[in-house]
RNA sequence: GGCGCUAUCGUCUAGUGGUUAGGACAUCAGGUUCUCAUCCUGGUAACCGGAGUUCGAUUCUCCGUAGCGCUACCA
């Protein structure tokens, strides 16, 4: 392929807002944004809000505050400015909720084209039809009862107000395949895929619909997201075939894992990467040790340390894992110590200054007297054994609690 | 239960049809250091199991096991 009829790289970070950052959500966007920028790409932000039962107050500008925070920056999409939410790009909205004709539109063709159906069935009975499959030891499939509903039967359904959601047609004949950047040739019976909803009864698409229509609309190149969408993937490929579009590159990235290898929950520890900066870790001790989670640099190299830059130049997702990757303290303990050695000493007063006002042996001292030039003193002592800021002091506390001590200290 | 994916030191990982299986974190020992930390040196530590292919498998194939994911009008 020439150089000129390459398809420009353009990737996504597609989040639904939740209430915060979830570090493997975090490092989705980091892979996402180095892919970006080494392929000298587009990196924008789409907003999944279509879960209306799920719908937290602020959880867009929490999401948008880490990006920034992180430095990933992107060029469309969903912006917050002045407090206020902007949306910028040729190809928005980039908010799902703002796009629903767009996903009606879609769904009538695939209805006219006999991709998709009316299904009229009630939860209870799609419930009451699992149980028993599983209970026959059958893989629990939606077993096409509203399929073969003549128009007569459905406008008379329509008519009574009954609800009903709009399912993908599966093509059940043969196999779908497609190439994964990470996991090599996928393939898979079509026989097993299920017949998915794609509208539900409220008018909102289904992520399943949703990811496919905008990732081609806003003409998504590389699809990368979390491993937990592999199943799914043959699905979306046919539904890509069905509306007669081309299928993007796919790469599917391993999950973040508890110390037990379970997927990293809350419950064993803490998954926001706000969690993480209050616990006075730095973002670029962030973003490397996240980076390392299931990639490498490849090539031999014995690095560990790396610069934004560095990640930038070095990504690929060829060297990424397919296997999911422990989230492990002590190591970004240690990266966290490398990255406060490295600071100057503006920069680590900077840094460690919001952790000190915690103190109260800092808001005591501060309290009576001008403690800038003395807490300088004391970081540059503890900076090369600091590995974390909020540590920061602690062990000089006397200093800050005894005026003798600090002024005997000033004259070193 | 069904389907799929995955599997190298405790952890993150490199790597190969023949290697002393390499690095980093952690850990242990020693050195530097007033002490601690940093730093330096060294050590312990791994190819999930079983068959098969092969002169030779950690590497390739199959089976098993385990873990994870999906199995929602969640994403």
């Amino acid at each position: 392929m020439s150089e000129n009829m390459k398809k420009n790289v353009r990737v996504r970070f597609a989040p639904s807002p939740t209430g915060y950052m979830h570090v493997g959500n975090f490092r989705t966007a980091l892979y996402a944004y180095l892919f970006a920028k080494k392929n000298s790409g587009d990196f924008l932000l789409r907003i999944e809000d279509t879960d209306q039962k799920r719908f937290i107050q602020d959880a867009l500008e929490k999401l948008i505050d880490i990006l920034k925070w992180a430095g990933f920056e992107y060029s469309e999409g969903v912006f917050i400015e002045d407090g206020k939410v902007v949306q910028k790009g040729n190809f928005g909205p980039y908010i799902q909720s703002e796009r629903l004709e767009i996903y009606k539109k879609y769904t009538d063709q695939l209805m006219e084209q006999g991709h998709a159906y009316r299904c009229f069935c009630t939860s209870e009975r799609l419930e009451e039809m699992r149980k028993q499959q599983q209970a026959e030891k059958k893989p629990p499939m939606y077993d096409r009862h509203c399929l073969n509903l003549s128009k007569e039967e459905v406008a008379e359904k329509i008519k009574q107000g009954e609800k009903f959601v709009i399912r993908q047609k599966i093509d059940t004949e043969g196999f779908t395949e497609y190439d994964d950047l990470v996991r090599g040739k996928v393939k898979i019976k079509n026989e097993l895929l299920d017949d998915q909803v794609l509208l539900k009864s409220d008018g909102y698409p289904t992520y399943n619909l949703a990811n496919v229509i905008d990732d081609h609309l806003m003409e998504i190149s590389h699809v990368i997201r979390g491993e937990e969408y592999v199943s799914s993937n043959p699905k979306y490929v046919q539904l890509y075939k069905n509306l007669g579009w081309d299928v993007p590159q796919f790469a599917h990235l391993p999950l973040l894992l508890n110390s037990d290898k379970s997927k990293l929950s809350k419950r064993q520890g803490d998954v926001a990467v706000e969690d993480y900066i209050k616990k006075g870790y730095l973002k670029d001790a962030i973003i490397n040790f996240v980076a390392l989670l299931g990639w490498n640099p490849g090539e031999g190299s014995t690095q560990e340390i790396f610069s934004m830059q560095e990640l930038i130049e070095t990504f690929d997702l060829s060297h990424v894992h397919k296997a999911g990757a422990i989230f492990d303290l002590k190591k970004l303990d240690w990266i966290n110590g490398q990255y406060i050695k490295k600071l100057s000493l503006e920069e680590l007063y900077a840094a460690a200054l919001p952790f000190l006002k915690e103190k109260e042996f800092f808001q005591k001292a501060a309290a009576s007297r001008q403690t800038e030039e003395f807490a300088k003193k004391v970081l540059k002592i503890e900076q090369e054994r600091l590995v974390k800021l909020t540590d920061v002091g602690e062990e000089n506390r006397f200093f800050f609690e005894d005026i003798k001590a600090e002024k005997d200290m000033l004259r070193w």
